[in-house]
DNA sequence: ACCTGAACACCGTTCAAGT
DNA sequence: ACCTGAACACCGTTCAAGT
């Protein structure tokens, strides 16, 4: 809600700055408009001058409302993950089932902001312990009869290992390699990954019921 | 042996340059002196005018001898990827074992430029077809039964798989999740992160025998 | 052939001055 | 309180001029 008001907040006033017409600055604007920079340009089509001169703006009038282009950008990473929406654990659906929507989701989320994700995936402090993402795993991993110590490191494990396919896939490594960029051959390589993961855990202790 | 005539000059020279002395600028003097700072100083710590600085030199002549900064950050990384002796796959060792040796290997390097590494699984173009480690694990993988349709498959899952462990482990991420930043944990980790794909191939019906 | 100084088009950020 | 212009200390890179 707060992110919606932010957008149409956002068209308004850039609009607005489109015709020379200078907007009230806010921390929500600025963030929202410098991600839909990144998400255009990538993270080096970012800078404090080209976010001012898109918000008809004078660079140095930013600072009154972000100390620095670090907490800039994590601001607009916290806005993008508060997009991501999991989808609530079903306890219906066996764990594997459940594992597998995990992991398509968070690679999802990784394409719909694909070039701010290999920012953050090669700096620290993205995956937090609070998001609903590592929440929902670590539900799944309890559930599916992990030993109480063992949830936390697998936990860790299974996320650093999806990272590490959709980062390979985002920044072009993974079409590299194969000899195709065929987008069906990646899915079926992440969808070989995900089967990997889950009969591995089933072998490592996992009840196979629900 | 060409690298390792390259480091001792860059010793000699960096060592003139020191005493004001005008070394001879070389393609493999300024890319190890760059790869050195990359070490030292982490990828932002690197740029053509520091390292002109570093070789006694104006920043302009280092380009008579590489393009540009792409250039060189390409040339530093074939450097690094040059230094990685992998242990030639010892047919009498059971599959699953080879595979382990190669995950540590590979984590191994990582360390070794774990600066650089970060950059580099950043940007496409670092895994190649050619290097060592490709041929070793789709060995590997064939050893241990893999119809040829899923080696390349599953040999790209797994490699990103640990690329990206490997990289939250590098930039903090792993430590920051986990309670502790505790090492033991972290190799633990990894030590459940391999069995859990080792198992997994075996239910996709890799031979469990060597 | 190799090196260099000046210059250009960019950065992030500080600070004193304006309203 | 908010904005701004000038300035500082950096970038990568081009180019004409030196040897």
């Amino acid at each position: 809600m707060v992110t919606r008001s932010g957008r149409t907040q956002q068209a308004r006033q850039v609009r607005q700055a489109a015709r020379k017409d200078p907007p009230h600055l806010t921390p929500e604007l600025i963030h929202s408009t410098a991600l839909a920079m990144v998400d255009a340009d990538g993270i080096e089509g970012l800078s404090m001058r080209k976010l001012a001169a898109a918000l008809g703006v004078n660079p140095m009038s930013l600072y009154h409302h972000v100390p620095n282009k670090a907490a800039l950008l994590l601001g607009i990473s916290q806005l993008a993950v508060a997009d991501l929406r999991i989808t609530p654990a079903d306890d219906d659906t066996p764990w594997p089932e459940q594992l597998r929507q995990i992991g398509h989701s968070f690679r999802a989320l990784a394409h719909q902001h694909s070039n701010l994700i290999v920012y953050l995936l090669g700096h620290p402090g993205f995956i937090q312990r609070e998001g609903p993402l590592w929440g929902a795993l670590c539900h799944t991993l309890w559930r599916a009869g992990l030993p109480d110590a063992e949830v936390g490191r697998i936990g860790n494990v299974l996320l650093t290992f999806v990272s590490g396919f959709v980062l390979a896939e985002i920044n072009g490594s993974l079409g590299d390699l194969l000899d195709s960029a065929d987008a069906a051959e990646i899915d079926r390589s992440f969808e070989a990954g995900v089967d990997i993961l889950v009969a591995g855990l089933g072998a490592r202790g996992a009840s196979p019921a629900n």
